[in-house]
DNA sequence: TTTTCTATCGAATATTAGTTAGATAATCGA
DNA sequence: TCGATTATCTAACTAATATTCGATAGAAAA
């Protein structure tokens, strides 16, 4: 038995949109499977059964489980991208950096908390994951990477962050801050909102310059 | 060809050591694999030619695959444990609490980045784990989150970290800074004492209580 | 209606991996 | 030297899994 159950059709019924719903619950459901159980472990028998099909069917939508894994990591690091760069520009010009980077660590663990499986899926099993499909994702890394790393140089140029920090070290370490957070928060559990403001206060407080200089 | 060659006799020969070296070889090749690869992409092939043994074999040291990883866990904890409670039993009976979080993010790292596979592969991979082994391990875990803990608590009580945190989630926060280092730190490159120096700079600075007190 | 294309499925396949069984080599106490 | 115990191997078994193939239902087009 098919049972079609087309229950996703909000729109007035476009053109086609019917595949295009089946892929995104086949995405979806890779992309908590992946997070939760980690890419080896996770069977095209799990995803298919969390996206209400056979596993056979999987591959009219995609080539392989790498392919599927790699979509979804694209997905989930352009999102993430995106939702910083765009909270980012909504910042009047000449907004203090301090808070230019608080507003990237939030928008950072929303993205990775609240918002879809897809980013924390990237995050969290992005190591253990076959080599080339790491290679594949490199460039979009590095666009994210490139973000933060303006962000924290231009941030020490201003004289804001002390200037004897290494920033490359820096960046990796709230970063691991950050993104631990998915091996820990129970999303249904706490807020993000005190999470956000612990991890601002850590990591302003841990970088900035002091504010009378001493001597 | 079995190929004995025994050549990690180093103490005068003693009754058991002969298999417990092999046993050792087993461990050390499973705390490295698992941490690289992760506990599902792992075969016992893997594991076993790392070893240079048959897979076989390994049945004569644990019983399963999920044994092995669970002695290679426990080690890891185990040691971290040690590592951290040894340099903070060293410190003088009245070192600033600040000392104190100082020696025990350094064990920590060093622990995690230069000393062997054990605890970074316990930190990285035990959230893409079996249940039932995570939940043999949770003992060990809460006695180390305790060691944090009491540290954190009494350094918050004796005024040196601000009244206003939430400790868990700091600690959280804390780990994750410290842990994330397995994801990026090349071990023969970087030196891990710069690491540490600025993981104290960001943790102590961040919770830290202002110097003067204002109002 | 007939044809065509999209989407889905059941069944088969080939490979791999964890595990077991039995044989055998190596070691050691007597 | 000899039997017993320890340690390791080869070969086989079984279950699971990614992937392929051919069939088919339904919708759209003709």
């Amino acid at each position: 038995m098919p049972k079609t159950s087309v229950a996703e059709r909000s729109e007035p019924a476009r053109v086609p949109a019917k595949s295009a719903a089946t892929r995104r619950k086949i995405l979806d459901a890779a992309a908590r499977t992946f997070r939760d159980k980690g890419y080896a472990a996770t069977t095209l028998n799990d995803i298919a059964d969390a996206a209400e099909i056979r596993a056979a069917s999987l591959y009219y939508y995609f080539r392989s489980k790498e392919d599927l894994l790699d979509a979804v990591f694209g997905i989930g690091m352009q999102r993430v991208v995106d939702a910083v760069r765009q909270r980012s520009a909504a910042l009047p010009a000449g907004a203090p950096l301090a808070e230019r980077i608080r507003v990237a660590i939030e928008a950072h663990l929303e993205m990775l908390l609240q918002q879809g499986d897809y980013t924390s899926a990237n995050i969290r099993i992005f190591g253990q994951v076959p080599k080339s499909v790491q290679r594949k994702q490199l460039p979009l890394r590095e666009d994210y990477a490139d973000f933060w790393r303006e962000l924290l140089a231009t941030a020490q140029k201003a004289g804001e962050v002390r200037a004897d920090l290494d920033l490359g070290i820096m960046r990796m370490l709230i970063f691991g801050a950050l993104n631990w957070c998915t091996e820990w928060h129970d999303p249904r559990k706490g807020p993000v909102r005190e999470i956000a403001s612990h991890a601002c206060q850590l990591v302003l407080n841990g970088i900035a310059a002091p504010a009378a200089k001493r001597g």
